[in-house]
Parts: C-alpha cells; sequence; structure tokens
DNA sequence: TTGCAATATTAGAGTAACTGATGTTATGAT
DNA sequence: ATCATAACATCAGTTACTCTAATATTGCAA
C-alpha cells in the first residue's frame, strides 16, 4: 500500500505528468491528481506545480521524490533479502531422529525427496528421543521421527508405523536353531541384551515380557541398538528389536531374526512436530512424503 | 498512513508486545494483532513468533523492522529538510522592484513589515522593468513593483499607486523662479533630459507631450533617474519624473519640483504576479500591506 | 488444574481510496 | 485573438480497508 504510493509519487515527479504516472502504477489519472493533493495538504506544501505544463517539480517535490526513491530502493533490498531467507528457511527440512530409525532407510528417503524437490534441503539429526522432543520444541527440527510418540500440549503426534519386534539372536544360539519362530516361553531365564531403562523401548519390552509372565537375565545394556547388535552377534545374549534394522546383519549372516508367536509385538514409531505450526510447503513435502510411502516390509498407519 | 504502520511494526518488534505496541501508536491490540497477520500474508513468512511469550522476533521479523527502522529515520530526516525548506521558502517574500520606486519608500516598508512579521524575510531586488517581469515569471520572485504595469496571460497586476509626475529643475533654472506651477506650454523647446525610449516612462512623458504639441529639446537620456536628477542638478535640462522621488533632492536644495497644471500626468504603479499563484501566508502579508497603506502623499487606487 | 494476562477472531462501523464522468486550464495552431 | 486539444481538477458514488468492541483462545505461572 504505501509502496504504491511511493513509487507513484516518484513516476509522476520522474515522467513530469500525473497521466502518465498513474498509468505506470495502473490507476486512473484522477487517482494520482487526488494522491498528489492528499500528500500537499499533509505536508503542508506544495510538491509540483500545475501551473505550467508540463508540470514542474518544486524543491519540496524534490525532498519527497527523493525520500520515495530512497525507500523504494530499500525496499527492494529488504525484498532480496526475504527471498534469501526464505530460500533457507523454507527450502530447508529439519528433520530430528532417533539413532534406530535406521541409517538405511533414511538414505532412501534423501534419494526420493531430493528427486522430488530438488531445490530443497533435507537435514537430518540423529539424537537421544529426549533430544528430539526437545529439537522439536525449541524449533531447531521441523519434524521429529520417534518411537513410542507421546503428545503433549506443545506436541502433536502423526503415527507412523508399527514395527514388528523380533529376537535378534546370533546364527549360532541356540534359539537360532528353529523354525525361525518361537513361543515367548522359550526367552524365559535366558541371557537378554537390554535397552537402558530410560528409553521407551526398553520399557515396552519390560513390559511385554513382565505380561507373558516372562523373566529373562538382563546380561547387559546400552542406549544403542548398535551396541546391542554387536554384543549379539557375540554370543553374550539375545534381545528384542525392530526387524527392519537388523536387515544388514540378517544378510551378512552375523544375525538373525526369530519371529514371536502371538501376541504381536510392535514398535510405533510416529512423526512428530509443534502443535499449531504451520508447516513451509517443503516440510509439508516432506511429511507428504514419509506418510504416503509405506516403505519396508510393514504398513503405515 | 504507511509511517504509522511501520512505526506500529518497530514499536510491536522491539517491545515484543502487541498491547504495548498498540498503546505505543494510539491503536487497539486487535488492530495490532491483524495488522502482522495481514503483513505475514503478504510477505509469506512469519514475523514474529507468538507460541511463546514474551513474543519472539522471528529472522524475516528482524529483516522487516531493520527495514521499518531505517525507513522511518530517513523519514525524519525528510521531516527535518522540508521544515528547513518551508522556513525558506515560506518565511521569505521575494520582491522584484523597478530602481524609480525609491530606496526610502522601500526601507519604510521594510521596517513595518519587520514589525509585523517578525520571523518573516523580505529580499529586494532592483531590477530594469522587463528584468522585473521575468523574475516574476520565473519564479524567482513572489512579486513585482512597476510603473504602467501590462497584464498578460501569465502575468496578473494589481493596481497600486498613482504618481503624480513634475518637471524637475534646477533651483537656479529660469523655470524654478514661478510660483511652482507652469503649463505644458512652457516646455516648448527646453532641454530636456529623458529616459531611455524602451522604458514605459519613457513613452508615457513621450506621448503627453506630443499630446499637447510640445517638442522639447532632448540633451540627455538615461536609463535610469539618479543619472537624469544629477543631469537636472548640473543644469543640462530639465526633466519630468515622479515627484515622490524627488523628495530628497528637494529637501537638500539641489532639485526643485514644478508641478504642470493640468492635464494631469500620472505614473501609475501596479503589483504584479503570476495567474493562479497561491500566495503563502508570508507574502499575502507582503501583499496587504503594500494594499492597504496609501503612503506617501498620493492615493491608491 | 485454575487464573491471569496476552493474543486471535469476528462482525460491524467509519473512512480512505479509487473509478468514471465532467469541468477547468495551459498550450499551440489556425 | 479564438479554437482545439490534451492535461489536470473536481465531484459523486462505490469499493475496499482499517479500526473498534466484544469475545474466544492460548501461554504461562501458581
Amino acid at each position: 500500500m504505501a509502496h504504491e504510493s511511493l513509487k507513484l509519487f516518484r513516476d509522476i515527479a520522474q515522467t513530469r505528468s500525473f497521466s502518465r504516472g498513474a498509468r505506470m502504477n495502473g490507476v486512473g489519472q484522477s487517482a494520482a491528481s487526488q494522491h498528489v493533493q492528499e500528500l500537499e495538504l499533509d505536508l503542508g506544501i506544495e510538491l509540483l506545480d500545475r501551473s505550467t505544463r508540463p508540470l514542474v517539480v518544486t524543491p519540496a517535490g524534490h525532498l519527497y521524490a527523493d525520500f520515495c526513491r530512497e525507500v523504494l530502493r530499500r525496499r527492494e533490498e529488504f525484498n532480496v533479502a526475504l527471498d534469501q531467507l526464505k530460500q533457507e528457511v523454507e527450502g530447508t527440512v529439519r528433520v530430528a531422529s532417533i539413532y534406530s530409525i535406521g541409517l538405511s532407510e533414511m538414505v532412501q528417503l534423501e534419494q526420493e525427496f531430493g528427486r522430488r524437490q530438488p531445490e530443497a534441503k533435507l537435514e537430518v539429526e540423529y539424537l537421544r528421543p529426549e533430544k528430539v522432543y526437545s529439537s522439536v520444541l525449541s524449533d531447531a527440527a521441523d519434524l521429529g521421527l520417534v518411537s513410542y510418540p507421546e503428545p503433549s500440549r506443545e506436541i502433536t503426534v502423526i503415527p507412523w508405523r508399527q514395527e514388528e519386534m523380533v529376537v535378534a539372536a546370533s546364527p549360532f544360539h541356540p534359539l537360532a536353531q528353529g523354525n525361525g519362530m518361537l513361543s515367548p516361553a522359550d526367552l524365559q531365564g535366558i541371557d537378554f541384551i537390554g535397552f537402558d531403562d530410560d528409553l521407551p523401548i526398553a520399557r515396552e519390552i519390560d513390559r511385554f515380557l513382565t505380561g507373558q509372565g516372562i523373566k529373562v537375565n538382563v546380561a547387559l545394556h546400552f542406549d544403542n541398538i548398535q551396541m546391542i547388535k554387536e554384543a549379539v552377534a557375540h554370543r553374550v545374549g539375545v534381545s528384542i528389536m525392530p526387524a527392519r534394522i537388523m536387515n544388514d546383519e540378517i544378510a551378512q549372516g552375523r544375525l538373525v531374526a526369530i519371529s514371536i508367536a502371538a501376541p504381536e509385538l510392535y514398535r510405533p514409531l510416529g512423526i512428530i512436530h509443534r502443535k499449531k505450526k504451520r508447516f513451509y510447503p517443503v516440510a509439508q513435502a516432506f511429511l507428504d512424503l514419509l506418510c504416503e510411502k509405506p516403505s519396508g516390509e510393514f504398513e503405515a498407519v
């Protein structure tokens, strides 16, 4: 609004004509005339001398025209800076994820996203679960990927996947000699590699085992899956973890996955984000990608 | 209008509060909220993060706030420059006058004007008649004082005075020995000091003498009254000129004024100015002073 | 939770700004 | 000079905005 007014006066002064200035700004000559009259009334001084044709810009008019020019230039600068900022801010999706989402999965997602939004940038940061929440809360990340997601006043949860949990064991472990299935009872008293107690997955596994009346012998526990897999491979014990993140080790013959016969144990994954936040188009696009693609062998919910 | 908007946003960003910013600008909190929303919609980016209290200015908001601050500062500069200009332009009356208006008269006018408008400045420039017209035309002078004023399409005339024209002679000249009166016939064949032919006063005097069937012997002619008075004092001849501008020389006994018995010869003086020009208050005040005061012994018309 | 203070939302009133038609004026050609 | 013309001014009516007032929602702290 103000921008248009400034440009209008500048153009009138520059072309020394109300009609031309008006045309250049897509308004009628009448509007231009009224506008300048209003200006002159406000400033209490004549800006343009219309008693001669073509009109003459008065000294006061020159002062004002200079003002207009400088403001318009500054406005352009602002627009440029803003566009740059938008590129940075709106062209980037910042994702905070727990480690156990799996690197290979994320690489796939990144590739697909790069194909769809070549301009966009994806920044993924792997953090411990509580750091994912705080990162989303503090707006350091647009989206968070967590297991056992918990909504709060600030956080909205979008359910994402249900990952089947299986028993992980060394190929040489006695349990690995069966048909790839076992019943919960088979785990009674077994040596077990667990997750640190403060991780949601640890609590869920514990609840499951307790619910089944099973007690395992926790030989070791870690705060990350990588170490657990390592320990299992070294036959320190068995563990329970999402099947999908063992794919590489299974292919290499370092681990085997043994399904647990009913009741199914699933790890829910969720996408979290700040409530009320309007997503930038790029963040929305990434969210769409996540939701649309039931990648891997497990269904999205 | 735009100024208020810019200030509003700057204040909101600076105080980190809609309500305070609104109060500082004499509007309601609602207006402030709506204003920023509108802005954000226009720019397509969030300027203020209201999801926390006190609100946080986003990077884009900082860019815009900086823009506001700079424009406001520039606007202040403009206002200052404009005020200065107003002082100069509106506080000054520029008068262009022919030489023969008389310095003493003008000094009187200046004094009276200085008393009435202590703030105002009066600039008087003495020029040859045609320069007075062009000065008024080119807007280098607000008012012009001329004799035998001629209106044109560009120039408006305000009749000012009718000055009695008298014969100027040395106290020792034969004509000066009478009763201070003479008839036109007394001038027949006399040695005469005239004005340059291109001056209106020269043409008028010539017309008068011719109309009376008189022929004088033009001994010398000058383009200014000062030289004519000098020549008359030296008894090169007599001349005809406005009585009033001889006052000083008559008081000093260097010249005498001899009235011409009917038909009266008058020199009309007029104030000229550009048509349609709205006067600034100060110029109008000076014009009022000129018109109101039938100074000297001759009536204003 | 509950209460408080801040912001968002909504409808409606008042006003600013534009359009279109018409009046006025500056300028140049007849 | 007078006329024609192109430019600017004016006016009435409409559109579109901006503000207010009342009310709902939200963030934060006790």
